[in-house]
DNA sequence: CATGAATGAGAATTCATTCAT
DNA sequence: AATGAATGAATTCTCATTCAT
């Protein structure tokens, strides 16, 4: 091989998709390919994730995989990339449907959205984040990360106060919160149910935060003055 | 080669460590062994983290790393161990060291001890935290586990009002904080610097969080009231 | 796999061996699998010339091939330095036993070595000349080269007219033999026997090419006069 | 798949075209694939000539190259022929435009005629020459390679002289000139230039050989009386 | 006839683990 | 105890070939 053959430790993988789908057979074909590498890296841990287990749960043959993707990387990273759309996705809706409501409202919202997407494939998400430094970020992965990063920022934009953050401390808050709902969304913490529910809890956690970096008109009930 | 070679799937591998170190070469020799796997897993990502580098960069034979530790998985324990019985070391000095101050100065002295901790070697805490939900939890994990949930229940026992939060919930607000205080320091956010710093980004993250749940009398100065 | 795993097209293999051969053990098995690959890629065609064909007729493991050799190119490398290596062995001989002859009888002697040693393994140097192309020339392969035309050199450095050949078209006659006794040697016609036999025509093909070039008194009986 | 699906191994491969061209279209189609063909393996080297490739290259789908080419031993087969034919050709030539002129001067045509050819693809023939080795000798394949060699009788046939060779002998040394040409152009020292560059090296070598077997008064300036 | 998606045997290579010395 | 040569199952990836459209 040249580039060949083996190249698990190779600096800068090519991460390139290799045929784009064109026709309506190919594009069912890489779904199908997508979804059976997701249930693997996410269900069985990285050790199972290999490129003829997917393959085979895919129901198609390895050499069709390779088709599609000239490596392994190329697949995760086509993987981390559906991942990051579909956040994104889910933030666009919030982001649309919280567009009058007061910033506890709208928070509580979002954390109910994020419960529920990352409670469908929590274990890809965090198997997901160790290959994503390790991989070369695509352009079209910087391209959803920043659309992410933008819905972020749009999602707080109303109610952060200019006289208390500016600029781009503005982005850094809203990454900030949207961080810390995904680190408390993945942590083992999300089973523990009980007077204080996970969602209380994340509600409480970014509201404490971002709250005092708002206009105070904007922001409805919080926890502080009891 | 006996069909137990390769544990790598194993259901459940064996992680306990064979030999307990009696005299001091081996403690030392084992030191060494954990000093190379953790710069390997470390510095250079996984792919690199093997054991026969781990034994070649300890300058010991492959013979000797499992004479020590029976599989690969043996050794990622230890150093899972390792970790958290840093953490647990830290988190003692800083219950000790703040028993008397108020919530808001304890948690910067919190926060500060786990961003210095972390940015030792945070990247080994993110590659060993996937290992993490793989192995089987040892007896000697989860007691120091235990002891770090104690140590972080009794960081913040004396601040948590007893009419707000009652029994377990204790224990879990203490977790909640302290995950978030990991899951800030390792995200790359890290690196944004300006007039919201890292520090003050978590002080106020931790503390929105926390301070609703004190008695008001001992928390200190907030970042509500403005 | 790094930069390794399928590195077949590599622009630049690496060639080198992975680990000499300290212990007497190690020679030893080095030496068979040089020598198992020397068959195979000698007899069986290239198709046939597989590390784990190699392996299996060397009687080792494929892991133990893969010890001492980094790749498939650096053990083909090695076989290449081999052949060079008894080639310059050879030529040496000659150079050393034809001190005091006309060159005439000196040729007649070097075709004589040259017939009987591709005879040996005329397949496989057809098989390596390709190889050779293509890998990167090491500097061990680069010495025994340069050797190699020193000698041939010295050969005919005796016989050579001055007035004729000069500087470094000196080294070229010399070359030049040395190529047309390897690509008759190599060639089909072997075979043929008859009243013109092999070395027959290669002694009068070579002489003929160098004795108008060299000083009359020196050449001995050639084919021309007649 | 079948069983037969890979033939590379197989002891004797179909080599016959699979289909005759009748069509022009067909036979546009064929040369587009052979001229492919020929530019991947001359340039890129023998890793780079694969089916895939030879057809991307031709602008024709794989299934197309298959309909013409039983498998790829049949399409390396063709090129050899191919190649061969073309030989063949440039004989021709040179027989018919040297009919009257004297060993000397046919000579130095012929060896104009093959460094000129052999330039232009060099490569080519040396990664066929392998090849060919390994591939069942076709019949058609045979003819051109027997029309070879009668051309190349019939090159000498005139000068050489009835006393010094007889039968079949006059065959082979025919052969020998041949491939004395072929391997000295293809030899590295093509690049070497200067006071003796390669046409009159190898004009001295040819001559050197076949001088001494023919009519004295036929072959015309040599480099001996000197 | 042409297309190109799909196939899968097979090749290169890695790395956890064993065991004779 | 220590050593490190040897092992071989497992993994990634290629490419000749087929066949449904």
């Amino acid at each position: 091989m040249s580039a060949t053959a083996h190249s698990r430790h190779d600096a800068y993988p090519n991460v390139q998709m290799r045929r784009l789908p064109v026709q309506s057979r190919s594009t069912q074909t890489i779904e199908c390919i997508l979804e059976a590498a997701s249930r693997l890296i996410g269900m069985a841990g990285r050790a199972h994730y290999t490129t003829n287990a997917v393959a085979a749960r895919a129901g198609v043959s390895i050499g069709t995989l390779y088709q599609y993707f000239p490596n392994k990387d190329a697949l995760t990273a086509a993987l981390i990339l559906r991942v990051h759309e579909r956040i994104a996705d889910n933030l666009r809706v919030v982001v649309e449907t919280t567009e009058d409501l007061d910033l506890s409202t709208a928070l509580a919202r979002a954390i109910e959205v994020a419960i529920t997407s990352v409670g469908e494939d929590g274990a890809l998400h965090r198997a997901l984040e160790q290959e994503e430094d390790r991989l070369p970020r695509s352009d079209a992965l910087a391209a959803v990360e920043a659309k992410i990063e933008a819905l972020n920022a749009a999602l707080l934009e109303r109610y952060l106060d200019p006289d208390k953050v500016q600029g781009s401390a503005r982005h850094t808050v809203a990454m900030d919160a949207f961080k810390m709902v995904r680190a408390m969304t993945q942590s083992d913490a999300v089973q523990v149910a009980g007077p204080l529910d996970l969602k209380e809890r994340m509600h409480r956690a970014i509201l404490g935060y971002v709250a005092p970096l708002c206009r105070p008109d904007l922001v409805g009930p919080t926890y502080f003055s009891t």
